[in-house]
DNA sequence: ATAAACCTTACGTGTTACGTTAGAATATAT
DNA sequence: ATATATTCTAACGTAACACGTAAGGTTTAT
């Protein structure tokens, strides 16, 4: 089935639509992340309706916080493998280790989170204490809980 | 009571033990971030035991995928008030705020999370699966679940 | 006294994600 | 048919981040 004219959007349309500049999608382009389904003769790109979700789904992934190059790495990963036939389980293997990065990331940030708690707790509950790290700090009477402390050797 | 000399690191020392070069010591306190506890008439810097803590503190923090820019807001709350007798109250209101940014950061790594899972059920589920995103995405039975389709409208 | 360590100043590096001209071709509207 | 708008490629610019690296000089340790 050909695809009919009007049903796609010049570079400005597509900007609008998604909600970014026309620079924006010809960078994603230089990344390998999004081509025009078609070009006319003047070279002028033309996208379908494929194409504009595929560039809200490269903002939505972006909101996940991930990098231009982990969304690549996904995209990449799908267009190995259209049908799904060649190579599923090198497939189902990608997305789980990139799955681990992000528990991972996931586990330093629950770390940090409760550090931040921990140091809540403390201002809540200390009477005389000394905001911690400070240069106070070696003679805070909860340094002991304080993981980092230097305990003498190297 | 006055500090020891034997207690006092020199640079190469600090970066010894806290396993970072030199220029790192040095840029951190570009940044405000840590300062030599005292230094000898000829510049050289000496650092206490305590600002080793300190430079440990930054690594682990580091580690826990802050910005030394972040690294330093809480670096500077602890600094405005060592006592806690002064704004014990705006302290907590910052850390809380710190709290929250990153509970926003670790909702979007759990729906980044969920949304690798779902792909690896797909994969691991469907027969004639077809990759997402791709070129066939559009034909994908799957398409419906998929939360960033275009529905026609801008 | 000579090497090792340190000092300041300042430019360089690589990554990330685009912004911003510049100059030319093409498309659309009147 | 022309005026205006849009698009094209190519290429340089930017701004934050976290240092690396050299230059040229002083200080400390052996």
């Amino acid at each position: 089935m050909g695809v009919k004219e009007k049903e796609l959007f010049r570079i400005g349309e597509m900007a609008k639509r998604a909600d970014v500049t026309v620079r924006t999608i010809r960078y994603y382009e230089e990344l390998g992340l999004i081509a025009p389904s078609l070009r006319r003769d003047s070279s002028h790109r033309l996208y379908t309706r494929n194409d504009l979700n595929s560039l809200k789904r490269i903002k939505q992934l972006k909101n996940y916080g991930l990098t231009l190059n982990e969304i690549k790495d996904i995209f990449d990963l799908a267009a190995d493998d259209p049908t799904g036939q060649k190579s599923k389980m090198k497939l189902i293997t990608s997305y789980v280790k990139k799955r681990l990065e992000a528990l991972e990331r996931k586990k330093k940030l629950e770390a940090y989170i409760e550090e931040l708690e921990w140091h809540i707790e403390q201002l809540k509950n200390v009477k005389n204490f000394n905001a911690c790290p400070g240069t106070e700090c070696s003679d805070c009477e909860f340094v002991k809980f304080c993981n980092f402390a230097d305990t003498g050797g190297n």
